[in-house]
DNA sequence: GAAACGATTATCT
DNA sequence: GATAATCGTTTCA
């Protein structure tokens, strides 16, 4: 998509507020990553918010504080903080707040919307497809999907080849905010938002 | 130095 | 529902 009417990425200024309220804003956001090859996008339909040093559960809590690893959510709002998982997966954090504070949004879910048949191609696993269901519903299935990297960590997210459009904002009506998965420190904290009845979300 | 532990997912029972 | 894969960070000796 291009020329007028097109949307534009979000400013560093939508990141800069506390990251639950951005991690409700994203919803119905557009992630969109683009390779010399290949486009593709999805609309945000699952997010997870990582408030600062007095959420035990977040990569800079107090207890750890500044490391090699965290020290993009140190940065300005609206940079990637990308994070290798069970050395595994990569997951992308979109940072918020103010710089020099630890904060940052998970991006967990997408509802793909541009290159599926790219997403599918690169998620072939010994000649056997994933369903489209499984193409971006968890945070490593997005990034795999997006062919999203360490190597995009600390990137500002609001330019080529990674960048969030505004898209059309979901009704209060339309969100579900409840428990974080996966953690073990304050997962109760009911700070992941998703989409009621979206089928792409990871879980639920 | 050594060992345990994940902001997960694919695969097996 | 349980577990292997797999590696950087953190913790402990």
């Amino acid at each position: 998509m291009s020329g007028p009417g097109a949307a534009s990425p979000l400013p560093a200024e939508f990141y800069a507020r506390p990251a639950d309220a951005v991690a409700r804003s994203l919803l119905g956001c557009v992630l969109v990553a683009v390779t010399s090859a290949d486009r593709t996008s999805g609309r945000i339909v699952e997010t997870e918010a990582y408030l600062g040093p007095h959420d035990p559960a977040s990569h800079a809590a107090e207890r750890i504080g500044r490391t090699a690893r965290n020290q993009s959510m140190y940065g300005p709002p609206g940079i990637a903080y990308i994070y290798r998982s069970y050395g595994v997966h990569w997951c992308l954090n979109a940072v918020t707040g103010h710089h020099d504070y630890p904060a940052a949004v998970l991006i967990r879910a997408l509802e793909p919307r541009e290159g599926i048949e790219v997403m599918r191609r690169r998620r072939i696993v010994d000649g056997m497809p994933l369903p489209d269901r499984a193409l971006c519903s968890g945070p490593g299935r997005l990034t795999a999907a997006l062919a999203i990297t360490r190597a995009l960590d600390g990137h500002p997210l609001d330019r080529p080849p990674l960048w969030i459009e505004a898209g059309e904002a979901l009704a209060d009506a339309d969100v579900v905010c409840g428990p974080r998965i996966g953690i073990t420190r304050a997962a109760e904290w009911p700070l992941r938002y998703r989409q009621r009845a979206s089928p792409w979300v990871s879980r639920g």
